[in-house]
RNA sequence: GGCCCGUUCGUCUAGGGGUUAGGACGCAUCCCUUUCACGGAUGAAACACGGGUUCGAUUCCCGUACGGGCUGCCA
């Protein structure tokens, strides 16, 4: 018997969800969600499904189903199934599906597993403020107006009537529940302790207990990889499972650990993202209000990969000392045993670091395609070639893809501002002659690259007994107004004789004049 | 408050009855270097606490503390 069982485990395909609710831009912990079940499906040959949870018809935000599409898209998790991408078990918008749920609520109360409340939410907020713990439950529903109290002649009418009604699960005590967790082993709930959750609301729409058990029973859902948030209620879940009699047919559990702010307490939310200036979104959002602006990790310069992998690594390590991973190693190494119980506080350092790893690995013609809309949103130079020689000087030094724009703005613009302190300690009058002398030098000399200049450069610094360590970081102050960046003859074998020549003229005037104005 | 989950360097984590408790981020120092970075080297830095079990617990068990989640006609 137990071998049949196992037989048949092994033949059923394994099919996860990711079933987000479309009530504003999906946060990353979302995304960290949709990523272990990608892994998990592609592992074991399963099928990943997008389940849209849009049943609160409150909180629904238009674009917000357009986002988690084009964030998965972006992180290159493709659903194999579900809204907008087809598949035999739709609908898989979850307000298409009204009349599904509608029939199997009825159902539920036919079998007497569920029942018809009238209570008004008036009354049951009344009922939370007389009592500062109450539940509606096997001891107190007979206090309340449901078809378990009222006579059946009232309860026909008022539904005749159309009267507003929820069907609430009947959640009777004394029962044991186990659930094996994937990831936390045994967890035991007392049905005591639960309470009558509402399955369908009073607009007809289910609630997620109701529609998340039904549409995994009947989309043949096998496991159930979600947030730790989720851990309480799997109680009730598992006691729906038991009132429809599909407790054979019931998916595996796996509870995520949370992830958590970076510092102080409770887990991240949208909110740090703004106080503390980093994303915690995939993509930007534009909300209603500036408010509600979100920047999101794409626009900020990351690579979908670094993201990924910055995020399956909080909350799952396969072992061993390797950190950089691709998709596919991952797919390969990746098992829910190893991911861990508890919460995981986010570090946008080891996020940047990732981005950085990512960049370097990443070859320069894609870098400079990935960087061409940003260079073009600036208004700089766009022809790749150009952009190719920008990303091989500054690749090393970059850690988004911004900064090939920002920190390496003077590739594209002239010099905007000149790092006074730095010319403070390095300019003197002397070496006016020497750059003039460079700059004229340059202006014929041929071949036009770094390897000609460096040897030309220190050649004439020779002739004119100048130290290399004297000139070279006032020619570089000249050039890029900073004492960061590349290579001083990459860069201005980059920039080219003209523009180079133009810079040293505009530099030696400014130097000229802080000197001045800095002399008591 | 009740229920549930958790606890290894500041952070992400590896490990697991006997280890110099390993790696990574970050930090510090040094090397390389015209700068910054990259790269290399080194260093500071952890098993929450108390009881058991055991020859021996960071590892197993139980408490406590602390943290987190849930407690909605939200998901």
């Amino acid at each position: 018997m137990k071998a049949l069982h196992e037989i048949v485990n092994m033949e059923m395909t394994v099919r996860v969800r990711f079933a987000p609710s479309p009530t504003g831009a999906l946060h990353i912990g979302g995304i960290r969600t949709a990523l272990y079940n990608y892994l998990y499906a592609r592992q074991h040959k399963g099928v990943f499904v997008l389940r849209i949870e849009d049943t609160d018809q409150v909180r629904y935000v238009p674009g917000a189903e357009e986002y988690i599409l084009e964030a998965l898209a972006w992180v290159g998790l493709i659903p194999d199934e579900g809204v907008g991408f087809g598949g035999s078990y739709g609908p898989y918008r979850q307000s298409e599906r009204k009349a599904i749920y509608y029939k199997y609520a009825h159902d539920l109360i036919e079998r007497g597993k569920a029942y018809y409340a009238f209570d008004t939410p008036e009354e049951l907020d009344a009922a939370r403020e007389r009592e500062p713990n109450f539940a509606y439950n096997y001891w107190t529903r007979e206090r309340m107006r449901n078809s378990l109290t009222m006579k059946p002649s009232e309860v026909e009418n008022l539904l005749r009537n159309g009267a507003p009604y929820v069907i609430r699960l009947r959640v009777e005590p004394g029962q044991d529940i186990l659930v094996h967790d994937l990831i936390r082993g045994e967890v035991v709930f007392q049905s005591s302790e639960l309470d009558d959750k509402v399955l369908l609301k009073a607009d007809g729409m289910p609630t997620y207990h109701l529609a998340n058990i039904v549409d995994d029973y009947l989309m043949r859902i096998t496991h159930v990889i979600r947030g730790e948030e989720w851990l309480p209620s799997t109680a009730h879940h598992v006691l729906l499972y038991r009132a429809f009699g599909w407790e054979a047919h019931m998916p595996r559990f796996a509870h995520l650990p949370l992830i958590l702010r970076p510092e102080g307490q409770g887990k991240l939310s949208k909110r740090d993202g703004v106080r503390f200036g980093f994303p915690v979104f995939p993509l930007s959002w534009k909300g209603a209000t500036p408010e509600e602006n979100f920047l999101g990790f794409r626009e900020a310069g990351f690579l979908p990969q670094a993201v990924l992998n910055f995020l399956a690594l909080l909350g799952w390590h396969p072992g061993g000392e390797q950190e950089v991973f691709t998709l596919e190693e991952m797919v390969n190494l990746f098992s829910l045993e190893h991911v861990s119980k508890s919460g995981a506080r986010f570090d946008y350092d080891k996020a940047k670091w990732f981005n950085q790893r990512y960049i370097l690995a990443t070859d320069n013609t894609t870098l400079a395609q990935l960087i061409r809309p940003l260079a073009e949103k600036k208004g700089y130079r766009t022809d790749l070639p150009y952009l190719e020689r920008v990303v091989a000087l500054m690749k090393e030094r970059v850690t988004l893809l911004t900064d090939f724009v920002e920190e390496g703005y003077y590739l594209f613009e002239p010099v905007r501002t000149y790092d006074d302190e730095a010319i403070q300690k390095r300019w003197n009058p002397a070496l006016k002659p020497a750059l003039e002398a460079i700059a004229e030098r340059i202006l014929t000399l041929q071949p036009f690259d770094a390897v000609t200049l460096e040897a030309s450069i220190k050649a004439l610094l020779q002739e004119q007994q100048l130290k290399v360590g004297e000139v070279l970081p006032i020619l570089r102050l000249a050039l890029v107004g900073t004492m960061k960046g590349p290579s001083v003859f990459d860069t201005i074998a980059l920039l080219g004789p003209t523009e180079t020549t133009e810079r040293l003229r505009r530099g030696v005037a400014y130097f000229l004049q802080c000197q001045r104005s800095h002399v008591p």
